[in-house]
Parts: C-alpha cells; sequence; structure tokens
DNA sequence: CGGCTCCTTGAGGTTAATCAATCCTGGTGG
DNA sequence: CCACCAGGATTGATTAACCTCAAGGAGCCG
C-alpha cells in the first residue's frame, strides 16, 4: 500500500488517513537501478521524489567537471522540494543504489498544498529540518578532513544504533557504496580518506574492515571532530 | 504602516491586504543598534524575524571559538523560519548594523498558517529560495578562495545594479561592513582576502579604494568564479 | 601627538590536492 | 583450480593553497 510507505517519511508521518490518501492519489512509484541519472542541473522540474527503499546523491557538477556531493539521501526522506516554485532543478540527482522512489508531481501538490494547509505545514516543518542540515553542512565544510569524517562517523553510528535495539555491540556500520563517494560527501578525494582513516585506526580510534567501520574511543572521536 | 514594510519581503509580497493585515497583528517591530545579539544557537525560539532595515548575520560558533558565518540577511529577507517547528536556534544571530526587524512569534503564526493555506505556501516558496541559496553556499565552499571571492563580488554587482537603475556606471558596490567580516562570510581569513583582492586588482579585474569596488573586466572574473 | 583599531605585508608551516605507482580483490576464462 | 585482468583502494612523493604568527602602515578619535 503506497500510504503504508508514505507514512514512514517525517514530512507525511503527521498527516491523517484521509490526507494520506490524497496525496497517495497523486504520487506514482518508480523502480530505479544504480546510478540512474534522475535530473541534472538545468532540468524543466515538474517532480519531486521521496526515498521508499536505497538511497540518492544529490549532487552539483562544477564547470571544470568536479562534482560536489551536496546530500545523500536516505529512506523516508524527501528531495526536490524546492522545485514546488521554481521550474528548473538546481541541482543533480543520482541513484546511488537500486531505489524505489516516489515521484510527486509539483502541480497537483500545489493544489493539495491549498486544500489541506496540514500538509504544507508538514512540509515546512521538513524544509526546516532540511535547513538546519545544509547548515550544519555549511559549518562543516570550514573544519579540517578529519573533523569532518569524525562526524560523519559518529552520525551514521548514531542512525545506525538508533535503528537496531542491539546498542550492546553498536559495533559495526556500514561505510556509503564506495569510499569515492565517501570521500565526495565529505568534500576530499579518496587519497585523504584513505589516509585519515588509516590515522584514525592506528590511534586506536576505530576498527575497520572493509566497509564496516566500529567506534572504538567515542570520546577521541568526539574530539577530533570539533577542529 | 506595517503592512507597507512587509510587503517588501518576497515572502509577503503575494499575500492579499487582508493576509498581510492578520500577519501585521502577530508581529512586533524592533529597532536594535549595530553588534546587538539576537539570540544564540541553542537559545529556546519564540519567534523569527524580518529585516526591515539594516544587515544581520547568522553564524555559528564553533567549539574552540571561531566562528562561521553561513549568511548575511538583507533587508526584505527572513532569518530562523526554521525554529517554526523546533524549540531551539541552531545558530546564533546578530546585527551587523543598526537595524529595524519585524518578529514574528511561531505560536501565532503556526495558527495562521492553519487559517491562511496561502500564507503557508508563501513560506515554502521563501524557505525553497532559501535551501537552493544554501546549496550553492555548500558548493562555493568546495572552490578556492578567489572563486569565493569572485563570485561573491559578481552577486553583489548583481544585485546593486538591479536596484539602482543607473547601470551605466554600474561600478560602485560596497563591501559589507568590515572586511573581517567579508572574509568570515568566505570562510576564510582577512589576510588571505586581502592578498585575494589585491591580486585582482594587479590584473585589472577591478578597482579598489575603500569598501568601494568596481567590477572592471566581467569575464576574467566570471572565468576566476568557476575553479 | 599618542593610542587605538583595522588593514596590509612578509615569512614560515601545515593541510590537503595532485600525480604516479603499487596493491588488493573479485570476477573471468583457460 | 589457478592465472590473469580491471577497478577500486592504498601508499608515496611532490606541490600548491591557505592559515598562522609577527611586524609594519594607515586612518581616526581622544
Amino acid at each position: 500500500m503506497i500510504t503504508d510507505i508514505l507514512k514512514r517519511a517525517p514530512l507525511f508521518s503527521s498527516l491523517t488517513d484521509d490526507q494520506l490518501a490524497k496525496v497517495a492519489a497523486i504520487v506514482r512509484t518508480q523502480e530505479l537501478e544504480e546510478e540512474t541519472g534522475l535530473f541534472v542541473q538545468g532540468d524543466a522540474a515538474d517532480s519531486f521524489y521521496m526515498v521508499a527503499r536505497g538511497k540518492v546523491k544529490i549532487f552539483k557538477t562544477l564547470r571544470d567537471g568536479r562534482t560536489a556531493t551536496l546530500r545523500h539521501v536516505q529512506p523516508g526522506e524527501t528531495f526536490g522540494e524546492s522545485v514546488l516554485f521554481t521550474d528548473e532543478y538546481p541541482s543533480s540527482a543520482e541513484t546511488m543504489t537500486d531505489c524505489v522512489l516516489i515521484k510527486i508531481p509539483t502541480v497537483a501538490f500545489r493544489q493539495l498544498l491549498l486544500a489541506e494547509p496540514e500538509v504544507g505545514i508538514a512540509l515546512i516543518a521538513a524544509m526546516a529540518r532540511l535547513l538546519v542540515l545544509l547548515n550544519q553542512r555549511v559549518e562543516e565544510l570550514l573544519l579540517p578532513v578529519p573533523a569532518r569524517l569524525a562526524r560523519y562517523v559518529l552520525d551514521l553510528r548514531d542512525s545506525q544504533c538508533t535503528m537496531t535495539i542491539s546498542c550492546k555491540s553498536c559495533s559495526g556500520c556500514q561505510l556509503p557504496t564506495s569510499k569515492r563517494e565517501l570521500a565526495a560527501r565529505l568534500g576530499t578525494v579518496p587519497e585523504t580518506l584513505s589516509r585519515t582513516l588509516d590515522r584514525f585506526k592506528r590511534s586506536g580510534l576505530i576498527a575497520l574492515n572493509g566497509s564496516n567501520i566500529e567506534v572504538l574511543d567515542i570520546p577521541g572521536m568526539e574530539r577530533i571532530a570539533q577542529r
């Protein structure tokens, strides 16, 4: 049932069944495989999205071809809301894994906003969260790479630990797909990421095998996370 | 008249007189002098603001005392909307000049949102603009300092030229208050800013005296603005 | 004419990007 | 089963950007 999927998103979780049904009536689900482009910066925009399953990367392509990752969108989150009152996407999006997405057309959603103020309020709340998150991102980029990595790992740990109840062996967190992606997300290059992870490992801050990372010294990591 | 002031904000400019009156009924104006703290990160939040006159700085204080400027808020813009559904400010705010601010209590505004869906829609549009702007900010921080400065100056030129009709001598743009502030806004230090401005000047890209800057070679600046 | 603050200039050090090579690892075909 | 290959990940050496620290100006108000 689509409404069940919608309900998992903070954006929609506060809505009544009736309101959810109205949302469900205008959306369309989409299954996409890994590395599929959704839109590129400048494309005409007629929809925004929610991630039901998988992970999506939001990024900008700089003139010189390099790419700046703005955000990794997790299941339950939405992206592209900023085109609700614009006509083109300000950045590009691509799936990082196989995905199930909910596509929400802007025209129909705008009408819904007029009819159902609560939907608008939920959207405002969701956008407010995103603003806070982006503010953090700006702040982070002013920190040196080790601090950015430490923050990322600690956040990862938080989000994955609250999910699983087993917080006693709160050990394993999965790093994103490839380390190249992680480096991009942190605003650095794979070489530097590799060296920094190595330094952490040799300082006994973390244990690492493959893409599974375990934080051994939380206070130590927190210290590094603040410059 | 307060409604006249409100109307100057993109957030409110699309509203009917009736709706504006309802907004006006819940706000309060505030006059503040230069360098007045409005709130600090973590403060309990009960209002957001619009700048009627002056300039406000939004920033985060890092643990080590340094400060990361997130945004300079111009007249007509709002800030702090993200606390509408939160209870504490995620960053700090301080006036950069003498200011007239409109203070909008969150509780009353939330009620207004329910009664007047159009107000919510206007807010969503305003937040969407802000999201795009913050995305740009993240992108910018991945660029070297000269590119960030070039972008800043070009943007400044745009915004100030569209204001004044006199675009034939589109020369002078005023840099913000102090160069220290500008350096913070660009995510660098005054020394580097000084040197970079000097380099631009010696390359014939700009002319500079005091805080008045003139762009001499627009294509040249645009080239630098992309890496 | 001091004393202030702000800006600029210079020298040195640190961080992290770049370039180039090597090392894994998993998949493939012999 | 094993040699081989391709891609990503690591490591090393070099370079460039930018921060830091320290020392001059330049204006500004007493």
